[in-house]
DNA sequence: GTAGATGCAAAGTATTTGCGACAAG
DNA sequence: CTTGTCGCAAATACTTTGCATCTAC
């Protein structure tokens, strides 16, 4: 997995230091939507003399190099994840503040149409529910 | 206009102060999507003695009262518009800055689909689109 | 060897808050 | 009157940056 990100920053002309190393196997073997501050105590267990400027340097330069997406949820702070293949937009529990993953090609291409209509090309999208559990 | 929000102040037991009709003016008359420095320089205009910590809760407080919209698009500060019956979402110029407002009932319909399929009731969502002028 | 990365602390932004004075209902 | 609001400045939260040192390539 962490090969992954690794790859992707020689690709790219990233050079490879431990912390990046470090940062890069953690949002690899994450499957949560850490913030920066979460991400700096993971990061801190493994190589405790990490920086948190360094952690924001890494984010924004692995977001740049299309490494990670960052997410700017309701309330506050910036989260990011891997960013794979695959597209997929989120549904957040506002009482939990769970987060699900979910992809829907139907709205995917309405939004390319809507764009469309408007005369434009879509660049970039994004899309958040906000929902309470239904009772069963 | 102005006496909408100025109608649902009363409604919702919100004391109506000189500044925040002002406030209220102001938004009710803007077409556009400002921020709080903004506001404040348009607010300031016309009664220059209004602090910007009044703009900051004043905004917050109709947000809270659903009189106002608040906005967290991309890259920074948070921006306002008046909340009127039909919603809608955003379609954002990544170039010019320009933000057009489009109304798709397809899109809000699967929304509610989406949520419903993983056993949630939709309580908020947002939709930003963000695209650049095609070449006609 | 050199360009770029890091750690630290200081500086930025955007926003919130404590407090005494003041105003709306 | 009394409760809530205002203006001010100080505080907070998140993020960025200058600089001297260090490291990957």
């Amino acid at each position: 997995m962490s090969e992954n990100i690794e790859q992707k920053c020689l690709a790219k002309g990233v050079k490879l230091t431990d912390q990046r190393k470090i940062i890069a196997k953690i949002m690899s073997e994450s499957n949560d939507h850490p913030d920066v501050d979460e991400l700096y105590n993971r990061v801190s267990k493994i190589d405790s003399k990490i920086s948190i400027a360094t952690v924001y340097r890494t984010v924004k330069l692995f977001e740049e190099s299309g490494i990670l997406a960052k997410h700017e949820f309701k309330g506050g702070k910036a989260r990011y994840e891997e960013l794979n293949e695959g597209h997929h937009d989120h549904l957040i529990d506002v009482k939990s503040g769970e987060i699900i993953e979910f992809v829907d090609e139907k709205i995917e291409k309405l939004q390319e149409k809507i764009a469309d209509k408007y005369g434009y090309r879509l660049v970039d999208h994004k899309l958040e529910l906000y929902g309470v559990k239904k009772k069963p």
